[in-house]
DNA sequence: AACTCGGGGCA
DNA sequence: TGCCCAGAGTT
């Protein structure tokens, strides 16, 4: 089968195993999600989870959070891991959000990714979720996905990023991206890959391709 | 391309 | 304990 009709059995698979998949405040506000995306990255939901409440009812605004020293930022989110980069790149990113943008998050890819802290993966997302643009955030579990299910030999991010897109239509990159991240988590981990009771593996093996 | 930040998860 | 991670910036 080719890889279009082998992605739209996995995307199926992956709608049963992940029906509404959530990430840390996606249905807030794009700068909430700006930066509860931006400290979730190599932190897990739980340790993001434990800090963005108070640091939301601190500075719930670019303008806010503009005001914050920086130390304070810091104390604030002291338990996520990166705390002193994350702390430096949340108070200069508001403070560019009030000086450049009116305090209002900017929705393209160049202006986010001007931002301190902010790399192509987090833009994705803020991108995807936020504004509802097409984009598909491509991290190392989607990344190890999809050459483990043929769908591309990427050998980094951004060559698998290309690939995806070619095979999954547009309107399902931001779900499959939240979807694709809960799998590895659950199944195709990084170590220990559970392959027996993979649903997608399993899959792929009976299938003669 | 390699190194650094950093607490947490997992073997 | 040691290695890796839902990255990004610097050298």
């Amino acid at each position: 089968m080719d890889k279009k009709r082998k992605a739209a059995a996995i995307a199926k698979i992956l709608n049963r195993c992940f029906p509404d998949p959530e990430i840390p405040l996606k249905h807030s506000d794009p700068f909430t999600l700006l930066i509860a995306t931006l400290l979730s990255a190599q932190a897990t939901d739980a340790a993001v989870n434990k800090v963005t409440p108070r640091l939301f009812q601190r500075a719930p605004t670019p303008f806010k959070m503009a005001e914050l020293e920086e130390a304070e930022v810091r104390e604030l989110i002291r338990t996520i891991g990166l705390f002193n980069t994350k702390a430096k790149a949340i108070v200069k990113l508001s403070r560019m959000l009030v000086d450049g943008w009116g305090g209002e998050v900017p929705s393209t890819f160049e202006e986010l990714e001007s931002l301190p802290g902010v790399g192509h993966k987090t833009a994705s997302v803020v991108m995807c979720q936020a504004f509802h643009k097409p984009a598909f955030p491509v991290d190392t579990h989607i990344h190890r996905l999809a050459k483990r299910w043929g769908l591309s030999r990427g050998k980094d991010v951004k060559e698998t990023e290309v690939d995806l897109k070619a095979v999954f239509p547009k309107s399902k990159w931001a779900k499959l991206h939240l979807q694709m991240i809960y799998f590895g988590r659950t199944f195709c981990k990084a170590r220990n890959h559970l392959a027996e009771e993979c649903p997608i593996c399993t899959f792929l093996k009976s299938d003669s391709n």
